[in-house]
RNA sequence: GGAGAGGUGGGUGAGUUCGGUUUAAACCACAUUCCUGCUAAGAAUGCGACCUCUUUACGGGGGUCCGAGGGUUCGAAUCCCUCCCUCUCCGCCA
């Protein structure tokens, strides 16, 4: 959610900045006529309180006193203004609820730094990696043998089994064996050890409640992507900063702990309504994947280096993994409801010849943290809200994509980097069998 | 799932019997100052959050908040209803 306050002090920069990625200035006057209307009628409302409160407070004292007569008139009095004061406390609260609902549906406002555009084709290359590219080499170029689908690699070594998958929950849901499931389990172990020096492992629940779902601003906005258990007002996690935002709600934390760093490996679920037909082969897009996610509560001081941080750690494993990738600054048009600011890596999968989102970096600044009420107390100052920061490393669906297909070689079996090797007992041959 | 006990500020914890100076005590922690004087101890004062009005500012006024939401009442931490969570015991269970 984005400041309140702010919109009051400074509408023009607001409704520029919100304009960069669509939102229409109509939509920005409603809601400032909204909250010129709430503060009018809770104005009225809190002075015919206040007089309530007083002439309350005079009934006590004559009914004490046993100044029977006067206390009955008071009381009348007092009953009188109370009606009232229901009447205009009930149109406040109309309004107050309105303006929330049209707060919570308002996307974050961008960085400056954060380039123009309204769509992913205006988002911005940053760099590049592959092997070898530090000392000039060029990018790789992949043999005859590297071009073939993962979805055939993992039926044609019986890694992959996506008819057994549809069969049990519907298309789009991939069902793993062998050493291909192993392979995810290494993945993940491998990237929650590199990660275990400085943030702590988290295994949080897979579903939340609506009111959890609503702070990561999931909700209201994406209900269509997400599944729902409506029979116990829970969704399944779409990514594990759902859980991580919000494991401190309503807190006021402690300045001298932060920044507060956390990874969970969860499954991530997501219904993907509308992209039905699109890029949907094989694990290009899933209903349910694993990912390692990290996660930071922090000062605004410290986000922007603790967001350097994750993207750092996202770039490397995929260095380690010896994957080519790239990174792309959003722009305006493309970030998600609640960013302020996004990187995303993109992997390179020379079989299906794609580059494929496997990480996205964002800084959250307080519109997370304000939906979710989180705080922490600076030096000598009052409650001021956390920064959020997060980013996937990695999305591991696509990360075994790209694996096979980089790493099959002409005799068809895959070799996999050694930094797994520990984590797949030793071997990182998968033989045709 | 059943029975019982409980949920109060950053923390501990009174107040709920019997609704009205509770404007939520006290202690801890924290902050400032003083005294002492040196890896300490003591004293004084201050110290909640949120919303809103007002002020150039310092500040001041009003309102809300005692797990959540309703209700009764002139007036609710206190009485009534519903729900959530925690603890203890029982049942069931990987």
């Amino acid at each position: 959610m984005i400041d309140l306050t702010q919109l009051r002090r400074d509408p023009e920069f607001v409704c520029a900045a919100l304009a960069r990625r669509g939102v229409e200035r109509a939509t920005m006057d409603v809601i400032i006529e909204l909250d010129r209307r709430h503060r009018a009628l809770l104005q009225e409302a809190e002075g015919l309180r206040a007089e309530v409160k007083e002439l309350s407070r005079q009934v006590g004292e004559a009914r004490k006193s046993e100044q029977t007569t006067l206390a009955d008139e008071l009381q009348a009095n007092s009953r009188a203004r109370g009606e009232r004061e229901r009447v205009a406390h009930a149109e406040a609260e109309a309004a107050g609820q309105q303006l929330r609902d049209k707060l919570l549906d308002l996307p974050n406002i961008p960085s400056p730094e954060v380039p123009d555009g309204l769509s992913e084709a205006d988002n911005v290359e940053l760099r590049q990696w592959w092997p070898g590219c530090e000392s000039g080499q060029p990018f790789p170029s992949f043999g005859d043998h590297q071009r073939v689908a993962h979805w055939d690699i993992g039926s044609e070594l019986g890694i992959l089994d996506l008819e057994a998958g549809a069969k049990l929950a519907g298309s789009m849901f991939p069902l793993f064996r062998g050493v291909g499931a192993r392979l995810l389990r290494a993945l993940s172990a491998y990237a929650l050890d590199q990660h275990f020096d400085a943030y702590e492992e988290i295994r949080p629940p897979h579903f939340a409640l609506t009111e959890t779902m609503t702070s990561t601003g999931h909700l209201p906005k994406n209900a269509d992507d997400m599944y729902a258990i409506e029979r116990d007002d829970l969704w399944a996690i779409p990514t594990a900063e759902v859980p991580l935002t919000s494991m401190n709600r309503g807190e006021i934390l402690d300045e001298a702990n932060l920044p507060i760093r956390m990874t969970a490996l969860t499954a991530c679920f997501r219904r993907e309504a509308g992209a039905a037909g699109r890029d949907t082969r094989g694990l290009l897009r899933v209903h349910e994947f694993d990912k390692v996610e990290l996660f930071a509560y922090c000062t605004p001081e410290q986000a922007p280096a603790a967001q350097a941080d994750i993207l750092a750690r996202a770039e490397a494993i995929l260095q380690a993994l010896g994957l080519p990738y790239r990174v792309l600054a959003l722009c305006a048009g493309d970030l998600g409801t609640s960013s302020a600011q996004t990187f995303d890596l993109e992997v390179y999968t020379p079989g299906v010849d794609r580059w494929l989102e496997v990480s996205s970096v964002s800084w959250f600044r307080d519109y997370q943290a304000r939906r979710a009420n989180v705080r922490y107390r600076p030096a000598g100052g009052s409650p001021t809200l956390v920064h959020t920061v997060n980013g996937s490393a990695l999305a591991w669906a696509r990360i075994w994509a790209a694996l096979v297909e980089t790493y099959r070689q002409p005799d068809g079996s895959v070799v996999l980097p050694a930094v797994l090797a520990p984590y797949l007992g030793g071997r990182t041959t998968i033989s045709p069998r």
